[in-house]
DNA sequence: GCGACAG
DNA sequence: ATCTTGTCGC
């Protein structure tokens, strides 16, 4: 079923053919089933970025209540090259998803979807390698120009480049920066910024996002399932 | 050639 | 991303 198999290229070249070959996989429509698991993927580094640590948070949607968390670590084998973020962080979120024992609806990742030069940024890419629903909440921008934005919560304008959207800048909260949301498989941008928006409470990230990023900065990382 | 550049 | 305390503002 998976004719997809993600796999960490040796060099920046056969990196941009990987992702070049794996965009044409991307489905930028609304192909999911009605959410009742939402989970929030997130990433951080210990031991001077030697280490990768990835963090999972499944919660109950709309109820926002979380259900299970996943911790995996794994020695990093790719370096930070902007536009190439997802072979250095889907090794470890992939481990972590093998612990998850639910099976969330939608994923809502740190970082652009389709918001990216060759259209294929780390949500969109751990997308197709899952072949499930995902969607890139990113924190700052990576390609593309846009109106100015209203200061009010809910505001929202089209993130282009080259002519065509790849996103939504996205005001979560009156008079705070913006997050950029964009597709990332199986979800049309209209679903995401409906999603996105269902998932927010009083702070600027979206909680399944805002929790996982959280526990990526949390010490610890024996215990591999809490909660439920 | 000169900037810009997710996490 | 990560290193770091208190502090200004809604």
């Amino acid at each position: 079923m998976s004719r997809y198999s993600f796999t960490v290229p040796d060099s920046i070249e056969s990196a941009r053919e990987i992702q070049q070959q794996a965009r044409s996989l991307v489905i930028p429509e609304d192909r999911l089933d009605p959410v009742g698991l939402v989970a929030g993927v997130d990433v951080g580094f210990e031991e001077n970025n030697t280490i990768t640590k990835a963090a999972i948070v499944v919660l109950n949607f709309p109820s926002l209540e979380v259900v299970e968390t996943s911790i995996a670590r794994m020695p990093t084998g790719f370096p930070y090259v902007p536009g190439f973020l997802s072979f250095r962080e889907i090794p470890a979120i992939l481990e972590a998803l093998e612990h998850l024992k639910t099976n969330p609806d939608l994923y809502l990742c740190d970082g652009q979807g389709i918001a990216h030069p060759r259209r294929l940024g780390i949500a969109s890419h751990l997308g197709v390698a899952i072949d499930r629903p995902t969607i890139g909440v990113a924190k700052s921008l990576l390609v593309g120009k846009h109106a100015p934005l209203g200061e009010e919560k809910g505001a929202w304008t089209p993130l282009i480049d080259k002519k065509e959207t790849i996103g939504a800048v996205f005001r979560s909260r009156t008079r705070v920066k913006p997050l950029y949301i964009s597709i990332g498989h199986r979800v049309s941008l209209e679903t995401a910024i409906d999603r996105v928006s269902r998932c927010l409470t009083k702070y600027r990230l979206p909680e399944p996002t805002r929790l996982a990023d959280k526990l990526s900065k949390k010490e610890g990382g024996e215990v591999r399932n809490l909660g439920t």
